[in-house]
DNA sequence: CATGAATGAGTCTTCATTCAT
DNA sequence: TATGAATGAAGACTCATTCAT
């Protein structure tokens, strides 16, 4: 079937990339193989060597998607008609979470937690996903600042470090409901409120 | 009754998990192979699988010991002399962190990420983790009642929800820590303080 | 009938045809992919499967060339005007190989290397490479009874038994060009004609 | 079975090379699969990969073999006790192509030609056999100077250039024997020898 | 007719584990 | 007990060829 649409392209790339990601939502990176994701794309391999260079690629392209849209979430907040707390934005971000893990039956979480891990051995990933962590911070930033000018954070304290904390919180949100099974969101959310505001 | 000494089979044993504590932060679980730690070990590979039944054996013990002291670390501060605050075990929390940083040439956040992601995929792997952080949640429930009782926690709010987001620190502090080279544990720490006390 | 000439047609064999041995000259014809073949041709893989069969049809048909004109010129020196000698005859085969790495840019040596080499593997290059050798033989025995009868050869001898020899100045030549870089054809000829006239 | 002598290892290492080399003789280098050697070894793929690093490395070993012990032949000859003549050395040189190809039920010419194609296209290869082929000219103009000394060989003409045609002799005579079969060593050494004594 | 995406058998190579010495 | 050579089941990737459009 030559002369296919760059619309179709892309779809049978997200295609196998989707594919890959419930395939490393199971097993992991490394013992995810390239026959599983070539049995779960319902392709060839000859195909997804079309759409992907090899393994490393799938990897990177998944990584930068594990994180992608936090940073838009924040952002949208920040510059939202709504006034702005920290606790609000907080609770955002983790039902953000909640519904990334749904969406995806599980994987989600998983995904996340891997590459996070791979980025501890590999530079490329690590590049990746820095790169995500810095426009979340940046993103919290904005948070701090508009919730500062909303009259909703009234102490001092540098922005960037908080910013530091708050996405801390992610990976302390996602870990804890990997490994305890589910963690209550909204008892996260509550946690966090009764250590800031007391 | 065995030839060699008690002690020197588990003398034994430490030689090759330091060994494999190494090649894991160097490569991760899966990328290490049993040929690396043999080789960092400096013994052969039928010493290795004297010591431990195989791979998967190895990859839980280093999961046993990435988080085993912080329990005990906050335990001794909810029970200490001194008076006692969220922020000042926090910090505590940060400085061990660094230290273990340090002390192991840089595996030690890399070993955890791992561990962490491995608890994704292998059942035995999070049961090991989960018990860990179920004892560091203890800790900081103990950590949270002391505070209270010395009067530096005024608020209300479950101790419970509130330890969630106290171990959620420290994913955090070490994924920061790991992505961007170094995090300033005192700038954390300052970034909790500024959001807990505005 | 066909909707395109049997000129288009044999236009774009030659076309294919050179493209394949540039990329034989290169790589030899197993690490030759026909995707380097498509590629260096210019057209659709569907088009080359339209005017070879697949890889081996090629092959074959750049074994056939290999060695095609050689017969023709000993032939042409055999049956000219001027007084032939031995030595001379050599000298036209030694300049006609030089002419043909410039020709070529240097493919023309490794792609004879090549055919030689499968040759002795595949019999069907084998009768190929097999006939050509047996043609440019006949035509060492036409130049030697010229030589013979224009009074430049004197001595006794079969001439089949030479003309092996003679055919075995090329490979000698065209193996020791490819692995020196380059052996001057003019000292190669007066090597000949000192081992010959001493 | 740990704690091998050297000779074992040499041994394992010659059992591993014959096997390949009988299987390069059936199929050339890149027909030939590492699975063949494997096979023909009757070892496992992981003994042969401990052997040698790979298929290159293969390749490289067996290419140095294939033209091991002509300069030894030639300079043996050079020095001996014997009167020298060219023909004679050339006689010899026959002989020893012949016995070889019988030795080596027929895999030695031929596994000789596929490394020389490689050496066309594989610069570790050419460096190999070129290092070989300028032993043998060395060795050709030793036997030149000795024939000289001998009063055997009276014209003029450069020992140099002289031993390139001599070298190139048998390239042409192993390249005959495999293309027509057998090409009768008695004959070409006639042939040579009616050329160069008319 | 031409195109080039898709196929899938076939390659090289690695690595956890065993066991004869 | 200690050794390390040997095993062989995977795993990642390639490439000649086809055929729907």
């Amino acid at each position: 079937m030559p002369k296919v649409s760059d619309a179709h392209r892309s779809a049978r790339r997200e295609q196998i990339l989707d594919a890959a990601i419930r395939c490393v939502g199971r097993e992991g990176f490394h013992r995810t193989t390239m026959a599983h994701v070539i049995a779960e794309s319902g392709l060839s391999s000859g195909a997804v060597y079309g759409y992907f260079k090899g393994k490393e690629d799938l990897i990177k392209a998944i990584a930068g998607r594990a994180l992608g849209g936090f940073s838009e979430l924040l952002s949208g907040i920040a510059n939202g008609p709504a006034p702005v707390t920290v606790a609000g934005a907080v609770r955002a971000m983790v039902n953000e979470v909640e519904r990334l893990g749904v969406e995806s039956d599980g994987a989600f979480p998983k995904v996340v937690m891997h590459a996070w891990s791979e980025a501890a051995r590999d530079p490329e990933v690590l590049r990746i996903v820095g790169e995500n962590v810095d426009r979340v911070h940046a993103a919290w930033v904005e948070v701090l600042r508009r919730a500062s000018a909303d009259g909703n954070l009234t102490g001092p304290g540098r922005d960037s470090d908080m910013a530091r904390v708050l996405i801390g919180l992610m990976p302390g949100f996602v870990l804890q409901g990997l490994l305890l099974g589910k963690v209550d969101g909204q008892q996260y959310c509550d946690g966090f409120e009764s250590l800031t505001a007391h």
